[in-house]
RNA sequence: CGGCGUGUGGCUCAGCUUGGUAGAGCGCUACGUUCGGGACGUAGAGGCCGCAGGUUCGAAUCCUGUCACGCCGACCA
């Protein structure tokens, strides 16, 4: 009875993307919009999956000798200028505090875009001596960027993330902290997302405002576009010097320190989002999802199914776990449970009763199982652990079958007029190269992939020599 | 910030061209029947039509301004 559906439906993806995510991200009750443009309201079911993220990232963190702080939300002008670079990247959206109460302030302060500025500011005080180092500090914070355009999750004016700042004795230590980092995230998107990524540095262009250099991992959504899921960027010693922290080293020279830093947002949501979901809705990763199974009786007024759903419930204790036993007709938490992207349904009604059995539904595939009630524990953990495998392989064949490669000028065009996606291409390392293909294709250019593969010796573009593979595709 | 579009009960929208005192479906509340892919009946509650000016005897409707949201572009995590 399609014809008889009465409640709005997702718009599908093939119709219309933008309008499919958005159509999910409010369907799926993750944020609602505020009255403040560009700042959304995190619901439960948006910030369970941020809790996630943050429990699972910060446990990789700390295993890598992370501590966590917490700085302040304010920055006056003086600090944020200090470095030059910095403050020309991020003057154009910051959000300035001008009043305390009823009296202007002596110097305005922007409410932090990012916290350079505040860690170097206390690294200077706080670093004395090479037994002081390594600084490996994090905060979870949210900032604040004053954007002109905003989506839910993909860009917000507040948005929550984390930074990681780290301050060391050697230029060495600090590119192995950049790089440690920006791995953590990726085999975190990969373990724990199922969102395969491509590793790789920033050209001068796409770098972060002030680093030395700039590492990323780059996703691809369904749509085949671009999405950047994770940074790190070593500093080398350029903020070091612009806010003077110095340390004696053990031959007793003073010498400035070697900083990095690196983040991941409520951005990656919108990542998960599109890289799995599907027309019905969200599709999460059982690792990540806040509900893993939802069990579903079926007519639970009559006599122990609401008691046997209980019992199941409490027989998955070791998932999370939970039974709707709101009075909506099955039909309806079927649709909800698909709209929310929980991994595992279980429905149970007074015929399993009987038989002792229960159907079990995937949410990705939509198989369903009969599973014996002493076989159930056994089989949801199975069924979740070959979802997030499946997931995983589903996205990384996704992202294969988007990538194309570009040996010559009109090739490289081609397929961007044709097909969205990543294209591996040489390139010449010339920003005013890099910006004609900008201009003229609406094409940004990912990443210089730390795999580099030789597919010429000339510039896919301008045809000068190549000194880079560097993958291309168009960006959220 | 430029282009396009949209603002009417909680949601989706009709009404606007041609001004006459606000409608539908869904949702919500109560009761009953239902329950294996968005169930049904009966009864009910709920709206100064985004906001501010203006025109008019009279404005959801016409005019001006403004704000918000969505999409596309430029910029960015």
């Amino acid at each position: 009875m399609a014809e008889k559906k009465l409640v709005e439906a997702i718009t599908s993806m093939s119709e219309d993307f933008a309008q499919w995510y958005t159509d999910v991200v409010k369907k799926a009750e993750l944020i609602d919009y505020s009255n403040v443009k560009g700042c959304m309201v995190i619901k439960p079911a948006g910030y369970a999956i941020w809790e996630n993220i943050q429990k699972l990232l910060d446990g990789r963190f700390k295993a890598a000798g992370v501590e966590n702080v917490y700085m302040p939300m304010f920055i006056p002008e003086s600090l944020l200028q200090k470095e030059k670079d910095h403050v020309e990247g991020f003057a154009p959206e910051v959000a300035w505090v001008t009043h305390g109460g009823l009296n202007p302030l002596p110097e305005r302060m922007c409410v932090r875009p990012t916290s350079e500025t505040l860690f170097c500011d206390f690294y200077k005080g706080d670093i004395h001596s090479y037994r002081d180092l390594p600084k490996v500090y994090n905060q979870w914070c949210s900032v604040v960027r004053w954007e002109k355009e905003t989506r839910p999750f993909l860009r917000s004016r507040e948005f929550l993330w984390q930074e990681g700042h780290t301050a060391h004795a050697t230029a060495e230590e600090a590119e192995e902290r950049t790089e440690q980092m920006l791995n953590i995230y990726a085999d975190f998107c990969e373990e724990v997302l199922a969102i395969p990524v491509i590793k790789g540095r920033k050209t001068e262009k796409e770098k972060f405002a002030g680093a030395h250099a700039t590492y990323t991992i780059e996703a691809m959504m369904h749509d085949g576009k671009a999405l950047q899921s994770g940074t790190s960027h070593n500093f080398g010693d350029g903020f070091a010097k612009a806010f003077g922290i110095q340390f004696t080293d053990k031959d007793n020279q003073l010498k400035y320190v070697h900083q990095t830093s690196w983040g991941v947002s409520t951005r990656i949501i919108g990542a998960i989002i599109m890289v799995h979901g599907d027309d019905s809705g969200l599709v999460l990763p059982p690792e990540i999802a806040p509900t893993q199974v939802m069990i579903i009786p079926i007519q639970q007024k009559k006599e122990g199914v609401l008691k046997k759903a209980y019992e199941l419930s409490e027989k998955l204790g070791n998932f999370r776990v939970k039974v709707d036993d709101s009075d909506k007709s099955p039909g309806w938490k079927f649709s909800e449970q698909e709209m929310r992207g929980i991994p595992l349904r279980v429905e149970i009604g007074p015929k399993d009763i009987e038989a002792g059995k229960c159907i079990i539904c995937r949410r990705d595939t939509r198989e369903k199982f009969e599973v014996a009630f002493n076989e159930l524990e056994k089989t949801v953990e199975e069924l979740l652990a070959k979802m997030q495998k499946e997931m995983l392989e589903r996205a990384k064949k996704h992202l294969e079958e988007h990538t194309y490669t570009a040996l010559s000028r009109e090739e490289f065009e081609n397929i961007f007029a044709e097909k969205t996606g990543f294209v591996k291409a040489m390139w010449c390392g010339e920003s005013a190269c890099e910006e004609a293909i900008k201009e003229n294709m609406a094409v940004t250019s990912r990443c210089m992939p730390f795999k580099q593969e030789c597919l010429s010796d000339t510039c896919v573009y301008c045809g000068r020599p190549a000194k880079k593979m560097v993958y291309w595709g168009k960006a959220y």
